[in-house]
DNA sequence: CTGAAAGCGCTTACAG
DNA sequence: CTGAAAGCGCTTACAG
């Protein structure tokens, strides 16, 4: 029962240990017939190269890793199902490291799985992806990496994002088409660079209607229900509440829409309530929440693309490495017209 | 900037690589000054050891396969998490493999990952820990494999459980407890074992109150927010509906809390409504879901204890690695007391 | 197009 | 308690 090793292939194919290198990595200078019986024997024999030595002696090791600051959120989810299946489509396999920067020893604990496992590349998440301490270190360590959603100024590395400050924009021109002229704003964590696109976008579009934002139509929230469900109270309490409130992701959307719902205020009767994500609670929540749908998992496979592309190492910097992926708004149930008056929604 | 290699330490020390070995891998028979030496200059020189020189020449891989069938579920995100943290507490890494045994070729698939990766052990979720077929695979290439909740009668392996049988007793029960004598009960995907031991715990309750079901009371689900919103319609679409729902979990309790609403049916006053995980959609829904708090990430940590365990692979089926987990019912705000009249409650 | 040699960085026996 | 030798299973130069 020991495993099948190229030695015994090539023994069994009477070629040297090369050949069969050379057949199982697909290179090129073989004579095809050498290659098809190679081929065969490899298959009779259910040969599979061993990945420990491959890496020891190429300085490859076929592992990506996948660093993420909240392993437990939807969002960690959805991208690395993404990475997940295309890191397959490509024989490589992926190591998920959860990466807290903010505890004592983290460095550490990042040079270890490096060195440890030789990563070929790496892919980060926000908030690390803004680290400049982390990139130093990757730098130093001669690790890939690609980032996803990173802050606007970056240019140290391959990147895929989504235009957020359009799609935030688009989502505030879909309310104000709908007659709403007084809409709240809800924040996301500051530490995540999307939480100021999106709320550019918000200004833009308000900006460009002629719109004004009266004292706490902007809140702050932090991308949880939780605060979703204290925001909404704070904004709901009162009685010049706005006719729609944009959140900044969907956990926060349905804090507020539930909130809404405790207080008798009818969405979207009353109240429109928009969000941002397509996380699977928007569409679990009743109404359905309107919402910019990302595409976490094509950004996830994206970054496998550009970190297995042989050039990538050499022109990290290219503007092939650098992708955009379009977003989508998705009209659900939990906006419509503006159907209360006017009146003082104006300051 | 080579990295640092044993011999670079055993050099700079004065001592044989060997020895350098059995100090960073903590064997015995050095002397104290000796490891001490050792030690200070593996921390002056920053050396780690390569992962894959280690497990070439040990046939050890310190690497740990989650097995998923379903990668991006909340169950999946939660054990993933358990399993992740306490493998960085033992130095071992998880690497994620989704498998689907329902596709073709789902055992080369899994043969390629064993054998490049020469995985050191695996933890097989539900369902397909319930797959002879995967199971035989497995003891064929030698893989040791812990199971979260597998089928009652498995003997086969370690395993990790929580008794769904007697929780899913306990929360009807409680149902009953609250003066419910009309209970409807959604029963889970069948090719999950637990499906079966949660609508047995119902039953059993059901029994030993000398309650009896009335045909349509017990539905059949798949797990999905969609099969609970399906149900809720077919349930509740009457005029004799239950005064009380039981999902076998959350995200179809959900579906069923969300039609009550939709048909202006108040929820706990008119029906209550039960789950099953304490998944976040239970937190998330409004009137907040009353459930059962199954520990996934204790669960994936113990197989994780289990499978590190050097003794495992002697005696894998010794009462020591059966480990059975405790649950907890978490009552909240969308169960409550039968208000209904009981006229037509009885068959 | 093909192969013989050396080496990747560790650990496993085996001595002493 | 310590070390010299061999080997894990591949790939990288280098020849031819």
């Amino acid at each position: 029962m020991r495993p099948v090793t190229l030695k015994d292939v090539a023994l069994r194919a009477g070629v040297s240990p090369k050949t069969v290198s050379r057949v199982i990595n697909g290179e090129l200078h073989v004579r095809p017939e050498v290659r098809a019986a190679v081929q065969r024997i490899v298959d009779e024999l259910d040969y599979r190269p061993n990945a420990f030595a491959r890496s020891l002696s190429s300085s490859r090791s076929y592992l990506l890793g996948l660093f993420l600051d909240d392993p437990g959120s939807g969002y960690a989810a959805d991208l690395q199902l993404g990475a997940l299946m295309r890191c397959r489509e490509r024989s490589y396999h992926l190591v998920v490291e959860p990466l807290d920067i903010t505890a004592p020893n983290w460095a550490g604990q990042i040079i270890d799985s490096i060195r440890a496992l030789r990563l070929d590349g790496a892919i980060l998440t926000p908030p690390i992806c803004d680290s400049e301490a982390l990139l130093d270190l990757l730098d130093s360590e001669g690790l890939a990496y690609v980032r996803i959603s990173p802050r606007g100024d970056a240019t140290r590395s391959g990147l895929i994002e989504m235009d957020d400050r359009s799609a935030a924009r688009e989502m505030t021109e879909h309310l104000i088409g709908l007659g709403h002229r007084h809409i709240g704003f809800i924040k996301g964590d500051p530490a995540h660079s999307v939480s100021l696109k999106r709320f550019e976008g918000f200004t833009d579009a308000m900006t460009a209607a002629g719109l004004t934002l009266r004292p706490g139509d902007v809140r702050e929230g932090d991308f949880s229900f939780r605060s979703g469900l204290r925001i909404g109270e704070e904004m709901l309490g009162g009685t010049a509440f706005p006719s729609a409130i944009f959140a900044s992701n969907d956990d926060m959307a349905l804090g507020v829409l539930i909130t809404a719902m405790r207080l008798g205020i009818g969405v979207p009767d009353r109240l429109s309530v928009a969000g941002f994500d397509d996380a699977p609670t928007s569409r679990a929540a009743w109404p359905q929440i309107t919402t910019i749908r990302q595409p976490k998992g094509e950004m996830a496979a994206g970054a496998v693309d550009i970190l297995v592309d042989p050039s990538y190492r050499a022109s990290p910097t290219s503007a092939h490495f650098r992708r955009l992926l379009d977003y989508e708004l998705v009209d659900r149930l939990s906006t419509g017209p503006n159907t209360r008056d006017g009146s003082s929604q104006r300051s």
